[in-house]
DNA sequence: CCTCCACCGGAAAGCCGGGTCA
DNA sequence: TGACCCGGCTTTCCGGTGGAGG
């Protein structure tokens, strides 16, 4: 009996190495990068000679390299130490998920070799824990703390704290680099704070289209076997990406998910074609989940629009959507909001790019928006039923024409 | 040119869960 | 512990409005 896997093994070999296209991979070269290596290096480079390397503010768009060029260079002046027999180590925090005080200092601890419980200790054990970990021993620790603008948005305590911890050292430096793609939120922080933590700064530009095209080749080159890419292929998906702020990131999902498609089908080519598809499936991928974070409210709201739409109707008005959510809402048995709020919800749902809505005047017929969904149905409908409080719904084949009917003889 | 529809969207106040401080 | 505050969500109230129909 051949084994299950036998026949996916062997289809048409797209991908010699998929995750060389994730975002997670630093690759060997950076290319056009170079400018901003240097510098990050040679600001950095102190921590080799045992002294403190300044604090450093990184700026610069999705996609720009941010990330990548830290983790490059944190690898390499990691490698250096080694070679110089000098303690120097970069510790990375993604603080979108480490996004409190009490767990930055909580995983600052644990990636330093204390053991400290992710939940129950005072804060300032905790980073008294953090400071004798660090100055257990004479050596230059470079935190960074990418998308650190997430983290000040609940108070930047810890950046005071972090930033004044060089202070009360004896023997060991901290220096710290910070990443965000939001320039704005320098506003929000404690100008004490951010004077000490951007002594220096580095911006990073976006992207144009021949150099995204120079990273996917590189790229394309490891992740692909040879003679899969059509030509047109890596230009159009940098030319894709550099309409949108030049981000790397984006370029490099296109590219994946082209090769996943034509991966899929069986093709033994990626084709401009397999590019057009994935443009559509990452715009579909992204509704879907916006509509998955949704409030059970503006669910609800958006399947009145898929039952209206469904009936036929694909142009409606506020005050349509607004009775058929209604209904809805008395049908499952959850309270029904006002007109006022639902006019807000159907902004923010606009906002987010699930629906399409412009405010037009009907003359003698009143004002009002009219309401458009043009993102596919199916899959939205599919996660909208995943919310146990409109799972109900997904027996009740009949519900959109007895609906929307009621709608009608009102 | 005026009317008047059916809603828009600003302002303000209420409610609620969570956090803070004495 | 209770008084207090904060921010997000929601309701209430209401003045405002583009243009078809008269």
């Amino acid at each position: 009996m051949p084994n299950i896997f036998e026949s996916l093994m062997s289809s048409p070999k797209i991908f010699r190495n998929r995750d060389v296209l994730r975002h997670s991979y630093t690759p060997e070269h950076l290319p056009h990068r170079s400018e901003q290596i240097e510098e990050l290096a040679s600001i950095l480079v102190p921590a080799l000679k045992g002294e403190t390397p300044s604090n450093i503010f990184i700026y610069g768009k999705t996609g720009t390299g941010k990330t990548a060029t830290v983790r490059y260079v944190g690898r390499q002046l990691e490698e250096m130490g080694k070679k110089l027999k000098i303690y120097c180590y970069v510790h990375y925090l993604n603080c979108e998920r480490i996004d409190t005080q009490y767990r930055v200092l909580a995983t600052l601890a644990k990636v330093l070799g204390r053991n400290v419980p992710m939940t129950g200790w005072p804060t300032d054990q905790v980073y008294d824990e953090v400071k004798n970990a660090i100055d257990s021993k004479d050596q230059t620790i470079v935190i960074v703390l990418d998308e650190i603008d997430k983290l000040v948005r609940k108070g930047d305590e810890v950046l005071y704290n972090l930033s004044r911890i060089n202070g009360e050292l004896e023997r060991a430096r901290v220096s710290i680099i910070g990443i965000s793609n939001d320039l704005k939120f320098k506003n929000f922080l404690d100008p004490r704070v951010l004077s000490s933590l951007s002594e220096e700064e580095l911006i990073f530009p976006p992207y144009n289209a021949e150099q995204l095209q120079d990273i996917l080749e590189q790229r394309a080159e490891l992740a692909f076997y040879e003679g899969v890419l059509d030509d047109d292929v890596i230009p159009y998906c940098a030319a894709l990406a550099a309409q949108e702020h030049g981000d790397a990131r984006k370029a490099l999902d296109l590219l994946r998910v082209s090769g996943e498609i034509a991966e899929k089908e069986g093709a033994d080519k990626i084709t401009r074609e397999h590019v057009k598809e994935a443009v559509r499936k990452i715009e579909t991928d992204h509704v879907v989940e916006a509509v998955r974070t949704l409030p059970t409210q503006s669910k609800a709201l958006l399947y009145g629009m898929i039952v209206l739409t469904e009936s036929g109707i694909r142009k409606f008005t506020t005050g349509e959507v607004y009775t058929v959510y209604k209904n809805l809402c008395k049908k499952i048995g959850i309270d029904c909001l006002t007109q006022r709020r639902v006019s807000d919800l159907i902004s923010e749902l606009d906002m987010l790019g699930i629906i399409n809505s412009i405010v037009i005047s009907k003359g003698r017929y009143g004002r009002t928006r009219e309401i458009r969904l043009d993102v596919p149905i199916e899959p939205i409908r599919k996660v909208l039923l995943e919310d146990y409080r409109l799972s109900s719904l997904a027996e009740t084949e009949s519900f959109a024409k007895s609906t929307s009917l009621e709608v009608f003889e009102i």
